[in-house]
DNA sequence: GCCTGTTTAATTGGCT
DNA sequence: AGCCAATTAAACAGGC
């Protein structure tokens, strides 16, 4: 398996796909979030190949950012103002990489419909809840929280995650801790669907964020 | 105007 | 060889 490093493969083109570099940058992070500006930034300072043609392939990042359910989008807290969004992997997507092939992946990362508008649902209640209270009238404390994001006191104390051994670690990307999931080959879904385990509220809250994946 | 993000469509190419 | 994931191009919207 290449190990990728600083000042690897020149000018010719990384073994890897978007999916596959974006997830390193991501993973590399001490939050497992990452800004767009942060994944070209990483990207190009590791593969001079990706310091050319960057209209060209970072279209197609943000492509794959869009279009693939194992990105998922976090709304930027008030406290760290800046342009965008986080991306971050979607914690049942760990496995994507289990052949062991970083350029094409056996099956495509794909939630269902309804774990998909479940997950929009929580994003919505993050983004409500990072507002200023004043600029969100409709946010009623004592209300239930919506699909289960847990609503916690400033206060509280964060738990600090331990950091991966090394910032970027191939070995670790291949073959995470185990994280519950299930591919679905049954009657009920085509085979090349993965059913994920739900979303858990801890993955999304209480600031500051906490790593999406623990390591 | 630039950057970010979404979406559609066509093409390429890796894997079984 | 066929399937389908990945890549590329492009149009468009919204925010700053």
């Amino acid at each position: 398996m290449p190990r990728p490093c600083r000042e690897s493969y020149g000018d010719q083109k990384p073994p890897y796909s978007y999916i596959s570099l974006t997830a390193m940058a991501i993973w590399s992070s001490p939050d497992k979030m990452l800004p767009l500006a942060d994944i070209y930034r990483f990207i190009s300072d590791r593969f001079p190949y990706y310091r050319r043609n960057t209209q060209r392939w970072q279209n197609s990042l943000r492509h794959n950012l869009s279009f693939n359910d194992c990105f998922v989008k976090i709304p930027r807290r008030p406290d760290r103002p800046g342009k965008g969004a986080y991306w971050t992997l979607h914690p049942a997507a760990l496995d994507m990489f289990e052949n062991g092939s970083l350029l094409r992946r056996r099956k495509r990362f794909k939630l269902l419909k309804s774990d998909k508008d479940r997950l929009e649902h929580e994003l919505a209640a993050l983004a409500n809840l990072q507002r200023p209270t004043t600029e969100r009238p409709s946010y009623d404390p004592a209300a239930p929280v919506p699909c289960g994001v847990q609503r916690t006191s400033p206060q509280s104390p964060t738990v600090e995650q331990p950091r991966p051994k090394r910032s970027f670690d191939i070995e670790s990307l291949i073959s995470p801790e185990p994280v519950p999931s299930r591919a679905v080959g049954t009657s009920c879904y085509p085979a090349t669907v993965y059913q994920p385990p739900p979303l858990q509220p801890q993955h999304f809250y209480p600031p500051p964020y906490r790593p999406f994946l623990t390591v």
